[in-house]
RNA sequence: GGGGCGUUAGCUCAAUCGGUAGAGCUGCUGACUUUUAAUCAGUAGGUUCCGGGUUCGAGCCCCGGGCGCCCCA
């Protein structure tokens, strides 16, 4: 963004209330006061004065003197007495008085005329409450403590969804809503890292630059090393670098970090999205359906203090006890009338779609098609926590093939509110069955497929030196919050991608 | 990729058929020693997203572009 300087020349064009703002820094610097102070004798945060003076009486003088600071979020001057409220990071408010007694004319006639809406100030006085019983500061004395040179939006009307997400930290200071999610963010990654300690697992952090993607079916974005004179990919999914992990002995590995997926962007996918996933040795997909349900619950529970979550528009959603499990054929089968398995033939499965008025790409094979119906007639339906396993092996390349079913593969999507939050698998660990997977992955990419992948002859050396049987995860975190909330992925994202302006 | 809608004061929004760009809040000046979206009086504030066109005259109509939102693929 090119901003205009602060010189005289451009303060002439600038609008009349930022004109204002920046005469009085001026005119604040001239008379010799500071306007961003480096230091103030700051002696209680406004939550400590609130804690400390919680069931002091209307109208009571304390004796006590304290200072704080806070951005004045509310001015309201009258002749001889100002009143302001100040607010500190958590939301906590506190009162400042300024009566012409306490503060004297010169102090009370500064802070009438160089005091906006915005700014950072100190109060240094006595603990109050006044004859409305607003706890307050009674000003000894005032200090700026960083002037605002920006006119914050108006309180009482909405920003427009653009503004919020353009200038998350106007967001931020208008709406506690917007504070809110940021807490509660923080509490689930917090919650997920303490689960995972707790069940004695290692967090890593694996390439986010990497000379090959691979792990995920996705676009990557590309990049180019200057010094390597070589191009690079941003990773889609950090897999391929925690089952190496898993090879080398590390045998419970978590990571939560960025993903990069070039793709467009919608109320649940970002280009820019955080990703957890975690493996471990000796899981299957059933212990690892367990973990993720803990972990999810967990968070809840952090966040929430229940397993019963309440959403944005006030209904609440259930995540607590065991969770409805069902099997993608069963499933898909008992919603088209008719049973379907992993025999049934590519023409069967179109008719259906055809007789639903779906209409499917006819270059679609059994796999593709099978997870279409069954998005459609079953998983769109889905609002329940609710796990779906036994994929079509086609289209889970880097699974294992169920132990007893034929044709479907050991993996589950975990489906929340109507989305994907989840994936689990019992890993695929046989180093031939997977060269020969990747291998027409890469013949797939060859043929002009997108988002098949490269094959990664590194990660195929590592297999080859073995990988214990193997479960693992992998799960949104911006969807986990989406979950706990009810918000979009845009509300879950502080600083979601935006065109410049 | 296709279609629709939007873009106007610091913020949120109006503006009839193409005919002087308005309101609320905010701001500024003044009054008020107990305010909580204070009240009262006065007052200021515009590249109508950008570029071109039609017209006596364009926020409005036409063409191109930017940014955003929604629907479809």
């Amino acid at each position: 963004m090119n901003e205009e300087l602060p010189d005289t020349a451009a303060t002439d064009d600038l609008p009349e209330q930022m004109r204002i703002r920046r005469e009085k820094r001026e005119r604040l610097l001239a008379s010799g006061v500071d306007p961003y102070p480096v230091e103030l004798p700051r002696t209680h945060t406004l939550a400590k004065v609130r804690a400390a003076y919680s069931e002091l009486p209307t109208d009571t003088a304390t004796g006590d003197i304290v200072g704080v600071a806070g951005r004045v979020m509310f001015l309201r001057n009258t002749g001889k007495l100002c009143f302001a409220t100040l607010r500190e990071g958590d939301g906590t408010e506190l009162q400042a008085m300024l009566s012409l007694n306490n503060v004297g004319e010169e102090a009370l006639s500064a802070w009438k005329s160089d005091v906006d809406l915005g700014d950072y100030v100190f109060v240094e006085g006595e603990v109050i409450t006044s004859r409305r019983g607003e706890l307050s500061v009674l000003a000894n004395e005032w200090r700026m403590a960083s002037k605002s040179l920006r006119p914050l939006p108006v309180a009482h009307k909405a920003l427009s969804e653009e503004t919020r997400i353009r200038q998350r930290y106007v967001d931020l200071i208008l709406r506690p809503q917007a504070r809110e999610t940021v807490r509660k963010r923080s509490g689930v990654v917090r919650s997920l890292r303490e689960s995972f300690h707790s069940r004695e697992y290692l967090e890593v952090e694996t390439p986010m630059l990497q000379t090959m993607h691979g792990g995920a079916a996705a676009r990557p974005f590309v990049t180019h090393s200057n010094a390597m004179d070589m191009d690079l990919f941003l990773r889609i999914a950090p897999e391929l670098y925690l089952k190496r992990c898993v090879v080398g002995g590390l045998e419970r590995v978590f990571e939560i970090n960025r993903n990069f997926r070039n793709e467009g962007s919608d109320s649940s996918h970002s280009p820019e999205f955080a990703m957890l996933e975690f493996y471990e040795a000796y899981g299957t997909y059933d212990t690892m359906a367990a973990l993720t349900r803990s972990l999810v619950q967990e968070a809840a529970d952090a966040v929430n203090g229940s397993q019963v979550v309440t959403l944005n528009d006030g209904t609440e959603y259930d995540l607590s006890g065991e969770w409805t499990t069902l099997t993608m054929y069963g499933s898909l089968s008992e919603a088209v009338g008719e049973e379907v398995t992993p025999e049934t033939s590519v023409e069967a499965l179109r008719k259906h779609a055809d007789r639903l008025e779906l209409s499917v790409d006819p270059k679609l094979g059994h796999g593709k098609l099978i997870e279409e119906l069954w998005e459609h007639l079953v998983g769109d339906h889905l609002f329940a926590p609710t796990f779906v396993r036994d994929f079509p092996v086609e289209t889970s390349p880097l699974t294992r093939q169920h132990r007893s079913v034929a044709g479907v593969a050991e993996k589950w999507d975990l489906y929340v509110r109507g989305f994907e939050l989840a994936t689990g698998y019992s890993e695929l660990v046989d180093p031939v069955v997977e060269r020969e997977r990747l291998e027409d992955q890469a013949r797939l990419g060859a043929a002009g497929d997108d988002e098949a992948m490269l094959l990664d002859e590194d990660f195929l050396r590592a297999l080859e030196y073995g990988m214990p049987p193997s479960g693992g995860v992998g799960m949104g975190i911006d969807r986990l919050l989406m979950a706990l909330t009810g918000l979009g992925i845009r509300e879950t994202i502080l600083f979601p991608l935006v065109r410049p302006e």
